[in-house]
DNA sequence: TAAAGTCATGTTATCGATAACATATTTATT
DNA sequence: AATAAATATGTTATCGATAACATGACTTTA
């Protein structure tokens, strides 16, 4: 296989082997009816002798149609990372491939109105950024298969999302229900739907409550990030006797470095995280968080967006993840 | 955009537009030398007009050769899950998709047999069944540019890997060295690499230092398995007084299963984990620990195979990443 | 000024499959 | 036995691009 691989054998060959026509030799491979045994037979030991194998490239141009789903994001890294490999699982129980194309938000429009040249079966989208219109992407789409990965509740695509606002409310309102009254956050980038909600809903629910914002502080919702902020908040020297921290991930080196600062949780500060991650339960204190499970959300949007290409009468809707707390013992009432 | 979606413009339709041959709206198109400028322009002017956008998959079928590349995994749920976000921003970076291809072992050479008909540009391939005949592998796609990642040292595959045998090695003998004498081992899947040679690297260690195999349990590398059968290993009631554990996330759990149990890390227990997994050091204590990143063996695997990609000079090596412990304060010699 | 070279553009074939329609056979129906 | 229907098979066009070669107009060179 030098830069230029070789070919491998086509219908064409198939049908010169078995004395046939190229039609006659499809037919088989797609295992049509109309087809005498002997011939089919005659064709199968060619097809096996040359080794065939279809050519998807070629299948597609004519079908305008492949067996592959796509997967286009704007966020490589973030989430659409721990959903890349639950979405290409559960599309290969389809028999389905999957594609990657990562993107950026300018360039996403043309993207996607470049989605019949890719002749995919349908599209998932991932993409956070606050400044997205759906609307313009709703127009681009229209009864095409694609289903949004967390979006706006309102952005009027099929869609799999969590009600973060929701989600976050609860998590606030648990600390204030414990007696907490000075809670300050912990917060993602703000130029992200994933971040900028869960601040929004921070502020609304102390006001709420009648209670003033607390000492805040935003990294990009990865462990080393916490670390960094942690220690910047410490630095400020604002009081607080509870955090919501708005990863698992931020939490879990917030809270290293809240204890090497000889901060206890709970007994000093009471944190609740957001994520349930994979390690939340197994920390000590195990975390107190909410439940937001990336890979859970790729499963369902993509069994969805199966659902739609199998039968297309499947209604178009959101499906919005109810929000879960999770409570565990990172979270007390405040020390008198 | 129906279950058939809508035609988009094709070189013909922007041809007739500016009246042109559709061969001079390719050569626009590709960036060609020999075309007027007030073709050009006309050209330009229809594309844009008709919201023109060349389609993939034809000219994929016409020169053999697409700006794909593909992953080619016999194990979704692993390591592969990190590698995949990793290989795609890699590839974006050259402009290039990733294709994600799980497959099994079984059907595995057929899917690189059929690598021509994919017409790819190049080929990631981690498959870490123990099973796997390299030297099969190494036939079907001479000279094509593959890269493995994170095989057997002995493959023959231009490839990315770490030296896994040398660094459970030095784990090990790390335990032993701080005067360890009853040492246990967690281990993963035995059908893999990873799990396989972790558990040789263990019982060849302790026998070169004339020491018997502690106690041995089987998981999956995961945190909850960790938890499973951090229970059973106590359940079992044979002594140890440090553990080797397969992956940081069993560590996790297994830690906290043995201080539910009273045990201490490191007090009573040693614990040296693998993989220096991105909570590793924040944890209580933070863990000693192998490096293992699998974002890392992917990014250079994708690296390598762009390397590879635009300079077919390149030579064909093995990439062996050196084992590194990181001592943390999991780890101490034991109690009198 | 004729021959040769360059430039801009076009015509036709091709990649490997399926679609649409056509044509022999064979079998069933009256 | 004649007609209709079903079955098996083949011919040609097509998907949207590039490849390979051809052609005419203009420039350069001897």
């Amino acid at each position: 296989m030098a830069p230029n691989p070789p070919k491998l054998a086509t219908i064409y060959d198939v049908a010169d082997l078995a004395g046939v026509s190229h039609i006659t030799v499809s037919r088989v491979v797609n295992g049509k009816q109309n087809v005498s045994p002997e011939t089919r037979e005659r064709v199968l030991k060619a097809m096996n002798e040359l080794g065939y194998s279809p050519n998807p490239i070629a299948k597609t141009l004519q079908t305008r149609r492949s067996q592959v789903i796509e997967l286009v994001t704007t966020d490589v890294w973030g989430s659409s990372a721990a959903m890349q490999s639950v979405i290409s699982a559960v599309a290969q129980g389809f028999d389905f491939q999957l594609s990657i194309l990562p993107t950026t938000v300018d360039a996403l429009y043309n993207v996607l109105k470049a989605i019949p040249n890719r002749m995919v079966a349908g599209t998932l989208l991932y993409a956070q950024d606050v400044d997205l219109n759906y609307g313009t992407v709703q127009q681009i789409v229209q009864n095409y298969p694609l289903v949004q990965l967390g979006g706006r509740l309102q952005s009027g695509l099929p869609s799999v999302t969590y009600d973060q606002y929701q989600a976050s409310t609860l998590a606030v309102q648990h600390l204030i229900d414990l007696g907490h009254r000075e809670i300050g956050f912990i917060g993602g980038q703000q130029r992200l739907l994933d971040g900028r909600i869960r601040y929004e809903a921070y502020l609304d629910t102390l006001q709420r409550n009648h209670l003033k914002a607390g000492p805040s502080i935003f990294g990009d919702f990865g462990a080393p990030s916490g670390e960094v902020v942690m220690k910047e908040l410490l630095a400020r020297q604002q009081p607080f006797t509870a955090l919501f921290i708005s990863s698992d991930s931020m939490a879990l080196s917030a809270i290293h470095v809240m204890r090497q600062a000889g901060l206890r949780v709970p007994e000093d500060v009471s944190v609740v995280g957001y994520d349930d991650d994979i390690f939340a339960s197994f920390l000590s204190p195990p975390l107190t968080t909410m439940v937001n499970n990336a890979g859970l959300l790729a499963r369902l949007a993509a069994e969805y967006l199966f659902e739609l290409l199998q039968n297309p009468q499947t209604p178009r809707m959101q499906r919005i993840l109810l929000p879960e707390l999770i409570l565990r013992q990172s979270t007390r009432p405040p020390q008198p």
